[in-house]
DNA sequence: TCAAGCAATGAAACCGATTGCATATATTTG
DNA sequence: CAAATATATGCAATCGGTTTCATTGCTTGA
């Protein structure tokens, strides 16, 4: 339990003010060059850490990004975090992370933490409940930069980081039609959100766009949850009309569509092809395998990250500080194949 | 971007001395409630926030909690982090993350990072590659309590949490043994860390209270990635005599020689019975759904917290400084019940 | 030879909260 | 009523780097 050795004892050891061993240790430029290296050597030896919160005091910052998310073990959202804590490393950043539970309530007790811990700067994917911004105020008003990612919303001051929910819907939607579907049913969650409401549009300008009508009965939001994606699918049962094609906007919740309508005897994609979101790894488990919209999760994190510290350079430039779009793609597997591969898919199910 | 608020101009605006207001502020005893009050009541008014910088500085202390762990984006791992962030929260504590990526040189790298940020404690899972612990003495010798959780390690001053990875895996053994299973092999990761050596031991015993060989030509070592599952199952199916049990040590790996083993018309558990372990979503995906060890990760990191937590708070006494652990439970499912099931399977294999 | 210019270093203030010790007033006790 | 004890508050030092503004000693050019 020895006592922290302090700029202060290196001075005394190598004979220097504090002042000559604070700017060695920092290497400014008006120290002669072996005394920065006697200090550094002497530091070394002496097993001298620099105190960050003497440093930080003075310099009014932190190098702390804080980190707001609504659930940690998401398979998408532990991605970003990696993506996030990778780049803040290589930044010298650390990261603090909290998560709001999809409360609006927790998301503010969060942002109030995140302020008095003084980080430097705030990355944020909002909660279901969310509505309005305020609680991210005080950051904004004293220059923070808060940048949100995924789940973002409108603000003058704030970068938003997002795929194109809307052309990746689009896209998914078409491929059903393309399919032969012509009556699509759509499972989103709360459309405060951008990405569901988004994933709506294009859903819906989709089916306009071929000349489908758009319903609002075929439209089903939940909370995208395993047991929600089961009593969606109860409920698609009960309907006088089945429908032939199926959208749903998360992985977990469109698999637990499709184990329970395999359940009730309904074939997939032969009665309902599947398309699903995220691109987690279990569309590649449930059988048949799951049309997904691949969701680059980690560069996701690694840009919310490396965009953050470019402002905090001071570059106003290089982010236009508006929207970055991320490119994400449509996975093509076989519950969304109606067509062609359904003797490829019997070939399976009767291995013998 | 307004200055901020201090106890200076706190102090200022009430007439009062710093002093004072810094006590008010921590509701120190000698301080009249009525001041406490009114000193509360004109913080709150003019936007006060206390810095922690200083405060940190002044305390020695940092209210931080550091957590190093293999990778973020298990499912696993996720949810232990998830019940850290909630016990840190509730505690009052802010928790700076870090992964190793599996590599001894990242972890030492972030355990060096921990230490000049001061964490007041640390929290660690191990890498695949560590073997000694070094890195951590400067936690240890400055009294910071360093706790261990799932990948331990032995250390007189450290506390471990993890669950009896032997009697699980004695479980899971002997289950597959109930199946009738007499020729069992078992995938495993690197033996250097507790979980995988420990659930060796379990699946030895196993076999050896039951009479049955236990033969080294069973083992494979790999690291339990999805691709290393497919590997394994591969070197399995050029093997003269096929097993007719496979215990696999986490749900990835498992899952992934499942689907490998059926698409060369192994029948599971038919011809196979399996056996993973984590409990992760995917084991109710995959068909057969997955036999697997519950592994209650969201109470594991909410446990280290809390014990950390107790530490830093003086209690010498509550945990024994030593090894604390959780109970595990075997789910039993499809994939391992070769007698009773077999009809149910075909019944469900085949719909119509 | 001397003023100007530069390189290297130091003294002291500062960041903002905390705390040991001292002080001033109020209350109690003998 | 004086002494003893509480009660409430303030002074000033402290935590450990950082930074502004000198200062010192040399080199350089006229």
């Amino acid at each position: 339990m020895g006592k922290d050795i302090t700029i202060y004892d290196i001075a005394k050891e190598v004979g220097l003010s504090p002042t000559t061993i604070s700017r060695a240790l920092n290497d400014h430029p008006a120290v002669n060059l072996k005394t920065k290296q006697r200090v550094s050597e002497v530091a070394g030896q002496m097993g001298y850490r620099t105190n960050l919160f003497a440093s930080n005091l003075r310099r009014q910052h932190t190098h702390t990004i804080g980190v707001i998310v609504p659930r940690l073990n998401s398979p998408f959202m532990s991605t970003v975090i990696s993506g996030m804590e990778k780049a803040a490393t290589e930044g010298g950043y650390n990261l603090i992370i909290s998560q709001s539970l999809e409360t609006l309530q927790k998301e503010q007790a969060n942002a109030k933490t995140m302020f008095d811990s003084r980080v430097d700067g705030l990355l944020v994917s909002l909660s279901y409940e969310t509505d309005d911004l305020h609680h991210f105020e005080p950051f904004i008003s004293r220059g923070i930069p808060v940048i949100f990612y995924d789940r973002v919303a409108e603000h003058e001051q704030c970068t938003s980081i997002v795929i194109d929910n809307l052309q990746a819907a689009y896209k998914a939607t078409s491929h059903l039609v393309e399919q032969g579907c012509t009556n699509i049913m759509h499972i989103t969650g709360n459309l405060k959100r951008n990405v569901y409401s988004d994933r709506l549009k294009g859903y819906k300008y989709a089916l306009i766009d071929n000349n489908l009508p758009y319903n609002e009965q075929n439209i089903i939001v939940n909370n995208l949850s395993e047991e929600a994606g089961e009593e969606a699918a109860q409920q698609i049962l009960k309907m006088k009309k089945l429908p032939d094609g199926l959208f749903v906007s998360n992985d977990t919740c469109a698999v637990s569509c499709v184990k329970t309508l395999k359940q009730a005897g309904i074939s997939v994609p032969a009665d309902v092809a599947v398309i699903g979101f995220n691109n987690d790894p279990i569309c590649r488990v449930i059988e048949p395998n799951l049309t997904s919209v691949n969701y680059p999760g980690s560069e996701m994190g690694e840009l919310a990250v490396k965009a953050l510290i470019l402002r905090l350079n001071g570059s106003t430039e290089g982010i236009a500080s508006n929207t970055i779009n991320l490119r994400s793609e449509l996975i093509i597997r076989e519950s969304s194949l109606k067509s062609k591969v359904a003797g490829k898919k019997w070939g399976q199910l009767a291995p013998k």
